[in-house]
DNA sequence: AGGGCTTTCTTCAGGCCGTGATTTAACGTG
DNA sequence: CACGTTAAATCACGGCCTGAAGAAAGCCCT
């Protein structure tokens, strides 16, 4: 069990370099004394290493810091403008491309609505694909400069083989109806750009993870309430996927066997009682046609003026989540969970002490005394970040590994 | 995040070390030409880490297989008498220490009842070093010659900081009202050797997933039925800690927000519904006095001899037990579930198809399409053999790290 | 019996890697 | 302007894996 095959001397330069960038990344600029401290590399070992990536322009000098009498140091950093990445969301209502430098920083995005032609997985990935153009032109972005293109789905997303250049990857999504959608193959027909896809809540809880409340945790789930519900689980600070990537489905965990239909054909499930297509069908008194997000903003609105079914509902809804979040807890054991997800941010300030509540009434003492339980920081616009940072974890995993023809360029640009 | 900190150019020779180890361990005797060939290492480097391991007496040539005209193949094993393992249970009624040699062949083992006193913590110690020091007497063995005593305990483990020799294991129990008990540190005054500590539910499982159902398997959840149930929880083929090693607590898992009373003061566990405890209690009418497995051998006779409220009630227990699976589905996505535990395999056979179906109907299509659910093959006496699994994959994974006087006699025993 | 063939295993040069000591660089201070 | 101090660069050294070449150990055919 866990062989993990072989490994050159070749791979430790990899994983220094991975190291090192991964620090300077998060960790902002850094001299090359510090980088030595916290990654337990010998200075000469950082020195070496770091002048590789010099050469390679993945990192840059950016100012010095006086060091107590002695020579300065000298600040690295990875340079926002050396690369950049497209993170694409293929949402309900809409698909979103938007182009990103290193740094996350949104240089542009394209918005084209979903709402003649459905899910049709032709038209969404000639959306994507006309927003890729799009957003590449008016910047003015050489292809060429662009690490990959990630874009988070609805629905399971099967990787394939690793190595086929993403050729393998399809989707299933039982919401908008793609069963077995070679989703891969499809989108390379149309770019050379190399592709990551997940699905679009991972994506979410990813960024959550990264830039919003989940930061500098190594295990921690990310439990998304939006019109259903789902969960990003992070295992020691890698995405937890299971033997098909589809793991942490927890919106069919079943909390009342036997209880409330839910859209996934099965009975009890979480998602059947407090994803915000439950609450506001239960309530059943939101304005005729209006949005899922406007009905549950009147739902809280009547909670708040004390109409006393809203608060029942809410309540229940708060004890449900609660209790499977106490499950998380029971099943993970993670150090913090972090709620978010749009509903659960317009829910979360009036819920979330009872969610708390209930999560120490049904976990196990122990486990439970380990973890926090807090909101999340980013909006569902965040799935975009989430999916781009796809392949910037590529990108940091190999130690900087660039396309053929930027690496040509190297330090000269 | 998943910055695995340095690696030292040695710390390949332990990894090639290892892979080759665990290799020959598991797949039993392989020539040199094999290794090569299946662990990706250069013919060069096996002869040299083979070389190695003979030296230090870690595998023997044992035989040789003739090769189609050419030179034959010299086949190559861990020898199992290299060294000795010892595995105890704590369990509900006694504790057992076995000695084991390399290949766990149990060479001898002691039962000490646990009536009078209780589960009282230094009374299960001391009962623990009494039956380390029969064993080792009863069979003559040298101390230096054990790689480990592991030991499976009841409720949570909280490992503490590791290179601390075992000090910071400290177990929370709220079966055996054991709170904090530091049995790393009252163990280590009484013993020299390495410690290891794990839930006994855990080691059960890694029992499972090495030598019975789990076998070969990189992602598996082994779920344990038994007077209560449990999770060992198995990803890229090692355990699934969390946080702080209590992850797989499915026990308590909710099935039925706000339903039956759990013994651990909760509402609504799924223990509370088809743990044999809970089931014994809820058919009522095991004979008086009668022990846990006896009443639920009657309850399953009475099922079997077609009394409704017998069959209905096993009936039930199946479609709760079912759902909680289709959530470790859900959840994990692993590509195996295997059911074990003294229960599970006493109902196993008539339940397994209900279970089954109730997984399929409460699980997602896809990660349910990729999960096979079967029983286990081993009996609760294999707690001990996990137990002994502790030392022995430390000793795999660190590539044959050997105690110092033991590693002195080299190649010469 | 002996040479040739096949296959397995060992040996060895070559290219890299990280370490740790030593040098060099760059800055304040007296 | 020399001196002390701290940061970075350099370099010899011991290790590692690879890949090619060589040695070993059988079989087969003449």
């Amino acid at each position: 069990m866990a062989e993990r095959g072989k490994q050159t001397v070749r791979d430790l330069r990899r994983g220094s370099r991975s190291t090192l960038l991964q620090r300077l990344y998060f960790e902002g600029p850094l001299s090359r004394q510090e980088l030595g401290q916290i990654s337990g590399l010998s200075a000469g070992s950082v020195s070496n290493v770091i002048g590789e990536l010099l050469a390679d322009g993945l990192v840059e000098e950016c100012g010095s810091v006086e060091s107590d009498g002695g020579r300065p140091r000298i600040l690295l950093q990875v340079p926002p403008e050396r690369a950049h990445l497209v993170g694409v969301d293929v949402g309900e209502t809409q698909v979103r491309v938007a182009l990103f430098d290193l740094g996350l920083t949104e240089l542009a995005a394209s918005d084209h609505p979903l709402s003649d032609c459905g899910h049709d997985s032709d038209h969404v990935v000639e959306l994507i694909l006309t927003g890729l153009a799009e957003v590449l032109h008016a910047t003015g972005t050489d292809p060429d400069t662009v690490l990959g293109v990630g874009v988070g789905v609805p629905g399971i997303v099967e990787q394939g083989d690793p190595g086929t250049d993403g050729l393998g990857i399809v989707v299933h999504s039982q919401t908008v109806d793609w069963d077995a959608v070679p989703l891969g193959r499809m989108l390379r027909a149309g770019t050379d750009l190399p592709l990551y896809v997940d699905n679009g809540a991972k994506t979410l809880g990813q960024a959550e993870m990264w830039f919003g409340a989940g930061r500098g945790a190594r295990h921690a789930v990310v439990a998304l309430f939006g019109s259903g519900v789902g969960a990003c689980v992070i295992a020691e600070g890698a995405r937890f996927r299971g033997a098909t990537s589809s793991a942490g489905e927890w919106g069919h965990t079943k909390v009342h066997v036997g209880g409330r239909l839910c859209r996934c054909g099965s009975r009890g499930c979480l998602e059947a009682y407090v994803g915000a297509e439950a609450l506001v069908e239960r309530w059943g008194r939101a304005p005729a046609g209006s949005s899922e997000k406007a009905g549950l903003a009147a739902l809280l609105a009547a909670a708040e003026a004390g109409e006393q079914d809203a608060v029942d509902l809410l309540a229940e809804a708060a004890e449900y989540f609660g209790a499977a979040i106490a499950d998380l807890i029971n099943l993970f054991n993670p150090e913090r969970i972090v709620i978010g997800g749009w509903a659960g941010l317009m829910l979360g300030p009036r819920l979330l002490p009872a969610i708390r509540d209930a999560a120490t009434a049904y976990a196990l003492r122990f486990p439970r005394a380990q973890t926090s339980i807090d909101l999340g920081l980013l909006g569902p616009d965040a799935v975009t970040v989430g999916a781009a940072t796809l392949p910037l974890w590529h990108f940091l995993q190999s130690g900087g590994e660039l396309p053929a023809r930027l690496s040509a360029a190297a330090a000269t640009g």
